[in-house]
DNA sequence: CAGTGGTCTAGACCACGCT
DNA sequence: GCGTGGTCTAGACCACTGT
């Protein structure tokens, strides 16, 4: 505004306890909480945002990062900033094992895990599968206790709700190759298979008595961040999950989900 | 390389197809993998980054945002960069509640489910109580089924591993007023209370038979930053717990956790 | 093509921790 | 006081998405 005095470059222009960037991410925030903007349709643009709140475009882009690790928006390249419609939904670990438990018995049919989860009608929905014998390493053989380098199949999936579009969850499973290998189970062809793993493990006289799931988060790597369409900033729940037939662990899996559009939902009963 | 037209400003050199600051962030965790930089140490300053990777102030700090949001590393402010030392612990849902299930039925005594998690003596833990009755408000009153602006006992707790050691976890438990007002219960003087709410319940005649957690993950709000000093980029878990006694809600918690100082564990059974 | 976000530079002032 | 990270500016070039 009005220049009175010398300065070589840009000061800092009154510092305020809360930094300027949060201050524009909050209030950007309250205005897609209060509906103003409305969920789904762009933010406005970097340089808008810059002119509106008297900031270089550097500030503006600290806002926006706030907020895209929060989940609230996501950024496409070309495109602009995304403010995110969907709500979370919750993947019930009980009700969906069940579920797969229920096929196995012969009790239902034309559903899987990710169904149950996403609440799809069977043909609503699309996988992506790859099927591979290799030799365990570490991480794989200490979640099924085999020796290392001991054979395994793996299965890696891509799930998708609908047919053409964006990936929801992806994962690497595996069986001890001595289990499935040559089996209707390591045929790519045969997925879907109703009742996921519970059920194929099941169809070999296996039956599946415990799950564990153990979960982390943390930042996407950079395959997974490309085939979950995520943006800088985002969050991936890893879950590492074990299935045992008495004692004796018979699938191991990761599966990763982006965090913004699930919640993990478990149940711990006394008995 | 060679010059041959004017440039005004300093050019991007060389455009990779990964980006230099995740080279830098590739390079800096190598390091870190390899032990060439210490657990627990500090990373280099940014100006010996800057000078090393012949790069920027801005570029390096991305790349040190990076490691931060993987949870490697935790920035302090005029101290340096610290290299997380801690490996994650398990939380172990059925675990943990058992435990208290086991002092509530007097089989066992001086523990409680965060002491369980962290494999802590009772005396070299700390907690950090606030009780206070308030009205309920849409999400305590859905939770615990209650009417809109139902009475409730809100207790906020930190928790500490060691006496003057860094919060490793908050949260804030809420109980139907009509239950606990005026017990033992909600009286602060009696934290920590061994067994935690499960325990504090049962003095009450209360049996819990089943407790569910929702798990979620997300960027911490600035007050949850501030107390369990986390710096930018960093995640937390948020549970919302509910404990059942039979079909009816009788507690209600959200717990905040650091994600990259733990690993949730949950076991499904066939039953 | 214009407009969007992605990356990078160079320099400045500020707040914090240590000695 | 000095060195550390935290915030901010101003400007540049690049890559992707749309028309």
């Amino acid at each position: 505004m009005s220049a009175t005095e010398p300065r070589k470059v840009a000061p800092v222009p009154a510092q305020t306890p809360t930094p300027r960037f949060r201050q524009i991410a909050d209030e950007l925030r309250k205005r897609i909480e209060d509906g103003e903007i409305e969920r789904g349709s762009l933010l406005p643009p970097e340089p808008a945002l810059m002119a509106e709140f008297e900031a270089a475009r550097g500030t503006v882009r600290d806002a926006i990062a706030v907020l895209r690790q929060d989940g609230l928006v996501h950024t496409e390249h070309g495109r602009g900033t995304v403010v995110r419609p969907e709500l979370p939904i919750t993947r019930q670990a009980d009700d969906r094992y069940r579920a797969d438990w229920a096929v196995a018995d012969g009790l239902a049919a034309q559903q899987t895990s990710f169904t149950v989860d996403h609440n799809l009608p069977w043909d609503r929905h699309r996988l992506e599968v790859e099927v591979e014998e290799v030799e365990s390493d570490d991480v794989t053989a200490g979640l099924l206790v085999l020796a290392a380098g001991e054979r395994v199949v793996e299965r890696r999936l891509v799930f998708r709700p609908k047919p053409r579009g964006r990936a929801e969850q992806m994962s690497r499973s595996w069986m001890p190759a001595s289990l499935v290998a040559g089996t209707p189970v390591a045929d790519p062809a045969n997925e879907p298979w109703e009742g996921g793993s519970i059920a194929q493990l099941a169809s070999l006289g296996v039956e599946v008595t415990e799950v564990r799931e153990h979960v982390r988060a943390r930042a996407p790597k950079s395959d997974e961040a490309a085939t979950l369409v995520l943006s800088a900033g985002a969050i991936v729940f890893v879950i590492t999950r074990q299935m045992f037939a008495g004692s004796q662990p018979v699938e191991a899996a990761e599966i990763v989900i982006p965090a913004d559009r699930v919640e993990l939902g478990y149940r711990i009963f006394r008995s």
